[in-house]
DNA sequence: CGTATATTTAGATGTTAGGCTAAATATCAA
DNA sequence: TTGATATTTAGCCTAACATCTAAATATACG
């Protein structure tokens, strides 16, 4: 599957669109992302695979938690 | 719903993306863009009510035929 | 009017996607 | 190593979506 395929299954999904939009601020814990959506980890954990797939975002882990943050550059990759 | 929720959910369809790149090169009737495709016109029909839900493209009837057009506007807009 | 052409609408069907709970994995701290 | 915390993976269910065929609608033309 192409990249920019990627990128625009990624971007249909509003919740995952507000994970980037969380993200935008700054870079965030699996467990604070959690903390603003009514839904379960579990499902936000799937969310976090997709936009990983499409590049959109990066983790590392740190210590217990894993913590997410944009990759910048797609973004602009793909409005080209 | 909004705007810009109904842009993205009709970006997220690859058929509807080429759809877009066609209509680029200028107005197409449904049958012409139908030509393109390996689906059948009335599946085509529904992406085309999708991506007018968008505002992304307009339509004029000419005749016995339908003429679509993209609404450049909008891409400026969701851009932003 | 009656028929042909162009496109859309309706209804049915198979697939994909997002949600959940429960179980698995990984790290930390006692 | 045992228990607690943080996150992901697996399996399942339901809703949404893309597609199809067949029927309906609209225009053109003889």
């Amino acid at each position: 599957m192409l990249r920019s395929e990627q990128v625009f299954r990624a971007l249909a999904d509003p919740n995952r669109r507000r994970i980037l939009a969380i993200l935008k601020a700054g870079s965030r814990s699996a467990g604070e992302i959690a903390g603003e959506f009514p839904i379960s980890m579990a499902s936000l954990s799937h969310h976090y695979g997709v936009l990983k797939s499409a590049d959109l975002i990066r983790s590392e882990r740190r210590g217990q938690s894993i913590v997410y943050s944009l990759n910048t550059t797609v973004f602009e990759d793909v409005a080209s």
